[in-house]
DNA sequence: CCATAATGGCAATTATATTGTTCAAATTCA
DNA sequence: TGAATTTGAACAATATAATTGCCATTATGG
């Protein structure tokens, strides 16, 4: 029904990812069908992913980046993710729950 | 109907998002309620976001990960961005379509 | 230039993600 | 510990994304 409104880094982040893979896919010479057909998707589809449309689910929009070779983990969070392998000391040292401040009962004055 | 398989990358990069919204989320003491309230989406879907699951919707993906504050767009992509912006050059000197070399008539050797 | 292929767009249909609910289990804090 | 709260999980109903098929337009390469 209504519109969903999004944040303005959610927009941007999502044009730039379809435009690095519209970029990508035409400097390696493919056509949008062959890439629809190895992703396994329509040409429809494609067509909005690569006009970064925030419907599209998130893996296929993934798996189009992967197949055009745009990388989608940058170094820094390559790091991250090791450590996260390793054991995820970080990680554990968060709470499991997150217990918010007693919500006092209302007019209580 | 069948299932769809997804690349390794592909598999990693949804992972490792989730795992930074989850992380990020917990970090800043906000209850999944909390967050999917703002989000606009239900406390269901939110789950599935931070448990990395590729149906999930790119824009809801990625608008979570802004409210909980995990950056989206490195600062490599943020130079590219602002190139495409201020003109884009090096879009401009792809093709608008692709042809591929004819296919030649198969066996003709 | 012309034939061919690639792309953009739209309507109808199908497939499925999302919602909203409820319940149980786990967790935190007083 | 005990009470309150968060979270995980499964369900049916609904909303909507993805697919399919088709035509028009545009761009490429011979």
């Amino acid at each position: 029904m209504g519109e969903r409104s999004y944040s303005r880094q959610t927009r941007e982040a999502a044009v730039l990812l379809s435009i690095l893979i519209k970029f990508a896919r035409k400097n390696r010479r493919l056509t949008a069908t062959e890439v629809a057909e190895r992703a396994g998707i329509s040409r429809h589809t494609l067509r909005r992913i690569e006009n970064g449309d925030l419907k599209s689910e998130l893996g296929l929009f993934f798996e189009v980046a992967t197949i055009v070779g745009v990388t989608l983990i940058s170094p820094e969070q390559r790091t991250l993710r090791n450590e996260i392998a390793h054991g995820g000391e970080k990680l554990s040292l968060l709470p499991k729950n997150i217990h918010r401040p007693r919500r006092r009962v209302k007019d209580d004055f």
